[in-house]
DNA sequence: CTGCAAACGATCATCGTCAATCAAAATTGC
DNA sequence: GCAATTTTGATTGACGATGATCGTTTGCAG
């Protein structure tokens, strides 16, 4: 087990439990104590979550297991910054009165938020994304049937009859795991249904990934390249994948970042 | 059972009851007398609650700017002691396991924050109320599709085609307009319809309305007094109506107003 | 007003957890 | 293959949390 796998881990435990112990961690991953420690120093340091006597706990609002931005407002698994530039970019493609349908994840999030003002229908299947909407912006919210799920806030179903086989949107923008010449990928098999039953109610896919999405692996594809329209991704993207996608005539848009700073080292 | 577990139980505790005992949370949490004090005087000087002697009692709302609390939490325009204590007694007739329907309503919304401790399965079109259950119980939650309505954070949708179609469920409890000789009663077409969707999935119907439910008006019967199994109210439903609900064979459960009848001003 | 029982705050011993340090192992670069 | 760097695991003294016991205070009833 890497250090990734263990933060991960240790992330994933968070949003279910909303609190983790330091001990269940090591039984849980198998790691030494001290490591886990370094382990939750180095998350607290990148405001990931608050660290307790005894563990951690989530970083927002202590207490009530908010689901709203616990989920994202300060867990972004990877570099924050770009996927905001990719969501403020990606919202600079919308326009009122358009129908649009966001997908479950924490780019389409970011991107939610870059939606304030904006008079749109947007459908989504992402609990925090429905909530910011209504609660933060002039934006019709639709949402399908199903099961919510807590850990990441989506819901599921696994019917085909819903409500919103009556949505037509002309723009769907889809967060997601990774992203390689055999199509846009997601890890969970329920989650690509789920995507892919969105994707059917709409006319265009955007997808937006910030570059790490290049990289990262996979086993689900959710549709094949051909399918995409556009990519909106950052500077960071592989040059090879980027030609690649515009040879299939996909367009691909590059965010610019307010400002780069990479925080690897500390 | 660490600190922020007690924290957590304390304060839904308190939130459940408006009073908690030092003792009651003893048997509760297993933790010394001694820790339980320590633990409510942090939660004071955090300004969570206000002690007193023999325990603690809420320090006041406080408020989340979320679409939760404060579509209810403060602004009961009823009377909320009546609701709290209808909502506790339709709260105790569910079980682990149990399947059951909440539609969209304070009174509903009440009986959410009671079913903390509960494992069932819950299908509501209530956003608040989805949002209560999965932040802060271990229910599993369903939803409805459709458009998420702003104002109240209620579910429509005009569409008969849903995933709740495979939803079955023992019980509905429903908060109403008014109840009425003619049946149950919406004041909104839209409203009655999504009620008469939900219920449709349902085997038995509970009507949970406190007593000034029996005077106030409306205009759409969602269904018949013969639908109804069981209702739900307060010591103050008129004794005609009580008499003529249980001469339909409706079972009439009274619920008991908790400790102080503040009846400051009726 | 007085007595009693419950509850409170303070203190202290015990135990678990924390942060720092150093050694071993894995990874990387040459 | 060897050395440098990074990551991991163990040890130790310090710190925080817990629970028991004390004497004191509070609330209640007679």
């Amino acid at each position: 087990m890497h250090e990734r796998e263990r933060w991960q881990l240790i992330l994933n435990r968070l949003r279910e439990r909303g609190i983790v112990r330091v001990n269940d961690l090591a039984g849980l991953t198998g790691a030494s104590l001290a490591t886990l420690r370094r382990d939750l120093a180095r998350l607290e340091d990148q405001g990931q979550l608050r660290r307790v006597h005894g563990g951690a706990e989530t970083a927002e609002v202590s207490g009530q297991g908010d689901l709203t931005a616990a989920s994202f407002g300060a867990s972004q698994t990877t570099n924050a910054e770009a996927k905001l530039a990719v969501a403020r970019k990606a919202a600079s493609l919308c326009s009122d009165g358009d129908s649009i349908i966001l997908n479950a994840g924490s780019t389409t999030w970011f991107m939610a938020q870059c939606l304030r003002q904006h008079r749109m229908q947007v459908l989504t299947n992402s609990f925090p994304i429905a909530q910011e909407l209504i609660a933060n912006s002039g934006n019709r919210v639709v949402l399908p049937g199903g099961e919510l799920y807590r850990e990441p806030g989506i819901i599921l179903s696994p019917f085909e009859e819903d409500a919103i086989q009556h949505f037509a949107a002309g723009k769907m923008f889809m967060s997601c795991y990774a992203i390689t010449p055999m199509g846009v990928i997601e890890s969970d098999p329920l989650i690509a249904r789920a995507e892919a039953k969105l994707l059917s109610r709409a006319e265009k896919l955007i997808v937006i990934a910030d570059s790490s999405k290049f990289e990262a692996r996979g086993n689900m594809v959710v549709c094949p390249l051909a399918r995409v329209s556009t990519v909106v991704t950052d500077a960071g993207a592989p040059a090879d994948m980027v030609d690649h996608l515009r040879g299939l005539g996909v367009e691909v848009l590059i965010a610019e970042a307010e400002r780069e700073t990479k925080l690897s080292a500390a």
